[in-house]
DNA sequence: TCTGGGGTCCTTTTGCCC
DNA sequence: TCTGGGGCAAAAGGACCC
């Protein structure tokens, strides 16, 4: 996959190639869980493997390129990936290893200018323009950080150089694997109109379905065709936005860090489930890992929607807006299963539910309101305890009773003579009077 | 073929107030 | 009292991305 090169010592230096006008980077790291796994087990290299969920509803996370040869893509079903691919070794993911390999990565970008915008765990635009006079131009650059990731990191990526965000993305998959692209400025068109409009960011499945029927095939099609027609077809946003790709246009710059603007957590049951009491547990645990999240980011929320995907594959979504926003997993809970309840899904056969949390802001600037769930019952200050004990004795120590198996053994340990604590109820309550109980886990006690 | 989990953004619908 | 419409926010759905 890799050719051999010797690494240059520190940033690049000399003249640039042809990249006048070319400052922003965009680069993509090759098969990246793929070649993470790879580092770890060696022996595999050279033979197909995926990285996947190992149960039966799982997708392609990341697969080497020998087993792409056999048509496995990323977000392919792994029982298809399996027929494709027999051979293939299947490795459940580690995102710890990818966050970590990740982190090294975006430490080399950061060397050469704080413009770094990540867009994933793999890839991530750069706007050089202020290092490029240092260093020698964009050009120069890139190759540089292809060969110290490589270096540094074992593994390989692909940089595409242009004067626009969406010409460089599309100039590193132009080049994949192990390669960088240069579109110049004067050779944006030349470069994007031969291309099918399923290249396009934004252009997905049902947008080309749509651009077909409309007998637009390539981004030179769209291009000529009158930005109305394509307003009428896609949507007054999608059709200007389109149109103005088709031609180079996109104005977006390299912006280092979003704030986020939701937060959650969803799970698809590994069989279709139609107990209520599945249902309601699910609820607790997703609540509760949301509102985790929620308070070690320093964020509070105002929206709770409900997501529920039934075994059918439609999905819908139910939402309520609170007066105060809350970081506090009950008051999450109680909200979701409220608008759960509403619902009256007794025997419905669910495939997945969800819990998510919009309308963020830091919890710093709530300080003066009231945060829901702080002082009327306590819980707030239950769940940060918990997020103490978690933090020192590991994820899943402390939790709600009603989310320990009938099966399971409550741990009885209690280093330095500190209580473990079930911050929690019963599967399904909903008594919002309800206080904090700090005890022992003694099991699912709602069966 | 049979579809994960984390998100963002856009459009349409609905309800409320004036 | 009824009706219409503008403005707004919330709710819901859907497409898309990695």
């Amino acid at each position: 996959m890799s050719r051999g090169r010797v690494v240059p010592a520190g940033p690049p230096r000399g003249p640039a190639g042809d990249d006048t006008g070319c400052h922003l980077l965009h680069v993509d790291m090759d098969a990246f869980y793929a070649s993470v796994e790879l580092l770890r087990r060696p022996e595999l290299r050279g033979k197909p493997m995926i990285v996947g969920g190992e149960g039966s509803r799982g997708v392609v996370l990341s697969a080497t390129y020998e087993a792409r040869r056999f048509g496995v893509a990323s977000a392919m079903p792994m029982s298809r990936a399996r027929r494709l691919c027999p051979e293939a070794v299947v490795i459940s993911p580690t995102f710890g290893a990818y966050a970590a390999a990740s982190a090294g990565v975006m430490e080399v970008f950061r060397s050469i200018t704080p413009l770094v915008e990540p867009l994933s765990l793999d890839e991530a635009f750069l706007d050089v323009r202020g290092a490029a006079r240092r260093l020698g131009g964009a050009q120069m650059i890139g190759e540089w950080i292809r060969a110290t990731v490589q270096d540094e990191q074992g593994i390989t990526c692909s940089v595409g150089v242009a004067s626009t965000k969406f010409v460089a993305k599309l100039a590193s998959a132009h080049c994949k694997p192990d390669g960088l692209l240069v579109v110049p400025a004067d050779g944006v068109v030349q470069f994007l109109h031969p291309l099918p409009v399923a290249a396009l960011w934004g252009v997905g499945e049902k947008t080309e379905q749509v651009l077909r029927t409309l007998g637009l095939h390539t981004v030179g099609d769209l291009a000529t065709t009158p930005v109305q027609t394509l307003q009428r077809a896609l949507g007054p946003a999608a059709g200007a936005h389109l149109s103005a790709l088709a031609w180079g246009r996109d104005e977006r710059s390299v912006t280092p860090s979003e704030p986020e603007k939701s937060i959650g957590a969803e799970e698809t049951f590994p069989v279709d489930v139609d107990d209520p009491q599945v249902v309601r547990r699910e609820l607790l645990r997703l609540s509760e890992r949301t509102a985790a999240r929620l308070r070690a980011s320093g964020q509070v929320g105002r929206t709770i929607a409900l997501k529920i995907r039934f075994a059918d594959f439609t999905t819908i979504t139910r939402s309520k807006t609170l007066r105060e926003s809350t970081d506090v997993g009950r008051v999450v809970y109680e909200t979701a299963l409220a608008l759960y309840d509403v619902l009256g899904l007794e025997r419905a056969r669910l495939r997945l539910v969800g819990v998510r949390v919009e309308g963020l802001a830091d919890v710093e600037g709530q300080a003066r309101q009231l945060l829901l769930g702080e002082r009327e019952t306590g819980w707030r200050e239950a769940e940060q305890a918990v997020d103490q004990a978690t933090l020192r004795f590991g994820a899943g120590a402390v939790r709600p009773a009603a989310l320990f198996r009938p099966d399971e053994t409550p741990r009885t340990d209690r280093p330095s003579g500190r209580p473990s604590q079930a911050a929690g109820s019963r599967t399904g309550t909903s008594n919002t009077r309800e206080t904090p109980t700090v005890e022992r886990s003694v099991g699912d006690r709602s069966r």
